[in-house]
DNA sequence: GCGGTATACTTGCGACGTCAACCATCTTAG
DNA sequence: CTAAGATGGTTGACGTCGCAAGTATACCGC
């Protein structure tokens, strides 16, 4: 067990790299992205998703399950989120008619003006931190090879009493 | 900025498109990820992280700020994460002899032991929610899309003590 | 109608990570 | 030697987020 392994290990290495980037790069552009967010708009990156999000739904609203599986957030942090943006007055609360469970998260006026206060100083900071790298036949391919990682979570069933 | 407008916003989006994914894909994998290796060693993915950067180490031992700026950590992180690291005895803190500020990380023999013991089915998950749904080329062009972006240096290279 | 299960959402709690402030030590200039 | 400033490291207060558990509502088979 020795010179075998090691080929094999350098075959992980070789393969944990890109990840290894992946996390880096993210760890990285994050921080500098949200740092900036937040001191130009006293936003998150999570925030300024949600209000995103809301911005281009029709209606302006979503249901809170909806958010959380377009934001990659778990439920509850979607509660405490919106909690936020609802203090701050840029989200509304509203019932659903056919089902009362379902609470809607709705842009409010104020929100939409944030949002589109915020959005041209994020954008830019997006573009300089990672847009502006890459060409677009690289930010196309980039986007593809990204596309293909499990986006949705596949639930943890194998734990069932 | 002619009668172009709405291509203009295309152009956003095409150009945020990408971001988006990023962020996503990160979280899925992420979470995804650290949920088993929690579950199978008890770690985190930033304890697997040190551990691993500590293993590949010279002298398996490293200073905490180089640990920081490696793994992309605030040093008060490092600090944090150390210490549970020390508590289940699988780190030391050692004192450099030419400079009494820097305090070392060094891996115990019980660390190397729990690091050889998890890596296998960390890097096995890795592979399967991420190296997996590229071919070895898509890899190597996404690891240096990847390495475009902002990142402090890699520094684990053939590098003098 | 009545149970049983699935879904939408909230809440308690703990883990993690940041910033700001702090102490200790090294280095350099005068 | 000493004062000033950089560098390594720790700690306290705080924010964010996930999981587990709980509530409320909907749907399905009988």
């Amino acid at each position: 067990m020795s010179s075998q392994i090691l080929s094999d290990q350098a075959q992980h290495e070789a393969r944990l790299g890109p990840w290894l980037r992946f996390l880096r790069a993210h760890a990285a552009v994050t921080r500098q992205l949200s740092a900036r967010l937040e001191s130009h708009a006293g936003l998150t990156l999570s925030d300024f998703d949600v209000l995103a999000q809301l911005f281009h739904a029709p209606d302006r609203r979503l249901r809170r399950v909806d958010l959380a599986r377009t934001v990659l957030l778990s439920a509850s942090g979607i509660t405490r989120l919106l909690d936020g943006l609802e203090r701050a007055g840029w989200v509304e609360k509203a019932s659903c008619a056919s089902d009362a469970r379902v609470t809607y998260a709705v842009l409010t006026a104020a929100g939409e003006a944030k949002f589109s206060e915020a959005r041209a100083s994020h954008h830019a900071d997006i573009d300089e931190l990672f847009g502006s790298r890459f060409s677009d036949d690289e930010r196309a391919a980039l986007s593809e090879l990204l596309g293909r990682l499990p986006m949705t979570e596949p639930v943890c069933e194998s734990e069932k009493t």
